[in-house]
DNA sequence: CTTTTATGATTACGAGTGTAGTCAAATGGT
DNA sequence: ACCATTTGACTACACTCGTAATCATAAAAG
């Protein structure tokens, strides 16, 4: 069961949305949103080659990365293991207290009849 | 924030369930589901107080554990940082992708109906 | 009163994480 | 041909977490 820290999480999305890119390509995506060091994300990288997440290609001096995990897989898992563990297992709680903080939007509302609506056929 | 790791929700989870316990009543009610020794239970409990999650009531010889964090706030939270992280902090995503590793029973999809219904209201 | 036991305080220690620095090889610009 | 830059490999280091051991003290038990 591959484990993905919130930092490497952050790497993971970037290649979920454009598979196959090199160090500094990732570094450069994530400019915007994390200050990090092209250092701290090649660490992030190997790691995640470590862990079996992440595969690497070479392409001349450099590799490219792949995602291994593919990005359904991870958060259908994710999801289900946060769940267990906060809510013994249950979705309904969950949404319920989603609703009492007030962050769920009409939208959230609207979107959750729909997908339920399309879960009963 | 308080941050509450893995071991520490289910330290929480004993006290939300039954408040004010001392510790080797803790250790006592966790018993089956953790092969813990008396010992990690009570550095499970001050780290707690010292992140502010219990607080103490002198009984004596020892102390009474309190939950200084309510659990509903705590979930609630929990649940809004995990969807903001996962999923951008839309729920429907989620419960797609629950529905999709048939992480939701019949009974989850009947419990999120009627849910819906009063959150429509 | 003395010995055992329960309790909180303090300390330990390896794995994982966030965040990076150093080093060496390869490449590209001039 | 040489120097600056890029890249991957290796190393570092403080912090959190899981899991506990040690120590001092107070209370209970004999």
């Amino acid at each position: 069961m591959i484990q993905i820290s919130k930092a490497e999480l952050e790497i993971m999305k970037v290649l979920w949305a454009n598979d196959g890119l090199g160090a500094s390509e990732v570094h450069e995506a994530l400019a915007e949103s994390q200050d990090w060091t092209s250092r701290t994300v090649k660490t992030l990288l190997s790691r995640l080659v470590d862990k079996g997440a992440l595969t690497t290609e070479q392409d001349g001096r450099r590799y490219l990365y792949k995602t291994a995990l593919k990005e359904g897989d991870y958060k259908t898992r994710a999801a289900r293991q946060f769940i267990d563990r906060m809510f013994s297992g249950r979705a309904a709680p969950l949404i319920a207290h989603l609703a009492d903080g007030r962050g769920l939007t009409d939208d959230d509302i609207a979107d959750l009849e729909k997908l339920l609506g399309e879960l009963k056929k």
